[in-house]
DNA sequence: ATTACTAGTTTACGAGTAA
DNA sequence: TTTACTCGTAAACTAGTAA
């Protein structure tokens, strides 16, 4: 026997919900087509078909098939299913300490990318951070207030960097803390603020790495405002 | 043949892994057993067992079983799958609710002022907004990005502010939306959003109201950068 | 207890096709 | 074009069992 009880919504059927609301069915109704939909899910579309009508009978969208596809709009229920879904993820994702910076893009010294891009960095980068950085950092310049508020940092918990030595010379530990950026009109998730293990001196600026090179993908240039919202690692 | 690609999480397997961090795998490792899981996900033990063989292989989950059970740690790959899923959920959630304009404060042209303080909106606004307001609005023009999701403010539930007439001329009706604003290091959650009724043209500002006379609680001058975050009433 | 293999069964799949 | 049926097949399930 299947192991899900009957009446009772399936992983599968869960993101088909969630695909028909995220391309719109989520307020008011969406047109689609099985052949549509089955090609963003990657199923046949007779599969399509099959989870639509599953969900029909759920009671968890409404259909109005027409001609040339169907009109979809998710019921009361489905969007209560959805929310028990966000409700958990928030529990995984929310619950942590955060302590939002606001500063200003400021141009570094370029050193931020000699050390960045040593390889005995780069290997712990993506082991630990779940990526290889762009080479280089971006630094922020903090209000004054976001230099009160950045003591609190080293109360989260951190990824650290072991340092290492090579013939010339030692690198120094370092720890990383999970940061959210939030520029005038863009946001991005997978940034970490990176200091040198050791140090409470020069409170007044944070650097920050991501897998991109944030300049770019957040179109920052120097002086523009950036809000960081660092969490638990 | 499986419609989803070698290698890429299916649904159920997600879902087990969502499970896995929910009861404490998300940070540090936990121990559970194949017969644990089953009951919690209503499947039999072999089922169970099976998706933790596959979680490993896909490389989103680190295991060392024992005699009694197996100890479980989710690795960097399966936050970041998780991550992506909370962040589809969070689009679904935090849009409908919650709109966030950017823009810059500017001079208004004195109108608010005139509107505000008539006595006949002055007393709606002190019973369905809970404050008198400030006579006067603040203006923000909005960038390009906010502009088109200024749009988006109808789909809010807002307060209703009713027209009225007095001897000399009409006064049209208005609706408010509660808004959170964030200077560059201030924040003020006391004020709304108010705009004309029946009015879709010139999106490119809003007018904000509040108890307070927010140029000087917020310290704010013209051209100053402000962050709006407008919800439902 | 456990985990996980093998075997037999059920379910879900995609292909073909009708409306 | 659609949706959704039937049907043969492949995948996923549970039961039994070994380690």
């Amino acid at each position: 026997m299947r192991g899900t009880a009957r009446g009772v919504v399936d992983a599968d059927e869960l993101a088909v919900l969630k695909r028909l609301a995220l391309d719109g069915g989520f307020k008011g109704t969406h047109k689609t087509s099985c052949s549509d939909l089955g090609e963003t899910l990657e199923v046949s579309t007779q599969t399509a078909s099959r989870r639509l009508q599953r969900l029909e009978e759920l009671g968890l969208i409404d259909r109005d098939t027409v001609a040339d596809g169907q009109w979809i709009a998710i019921t009361d229920d489905g969007r209560q299913r959805l929310h028990a879904e966000y409700t958990d993820y928030r529990r995984l994702f929310e619950q942590g300490t955060r302590i939002e910076l606001a500063g200003a893009v400021e141009s570094g010294m370029g050193e931020g990318k000699h050390y960045v891009s040593r390889p005995g960095y780069m290997r712990q980068f993506r082991d630990r951070l779940g990526y290889e950085p762009f080479p280089g950092t971006l630094n922020v310049g903090l209000t004054e207030a976001s230099e009160q508020r950045r003591g609190g940092l080293s109360s989260l918990d951190a990824i650290r960097i072991d340092g290492f030595e090579t013939a010339d010379r030692t690198f120094g530990p370092a720890v990383c803390y999970p940061a959210q950026l939030i520029a005038t009109d863009v946001q991005y998730d997978q940034a970490h603020v990176i200091e040198p293990e050791r140090t409470h001196h020069a409170a007044d600026s944070i650097e920050l790495i991501a897998p991109d090179r944030l300049r770019d993908v957040l179109a920052l240039a120097d002086g523009d405002q950036l809000r960081v919202v660092v969490t638990d690692a």
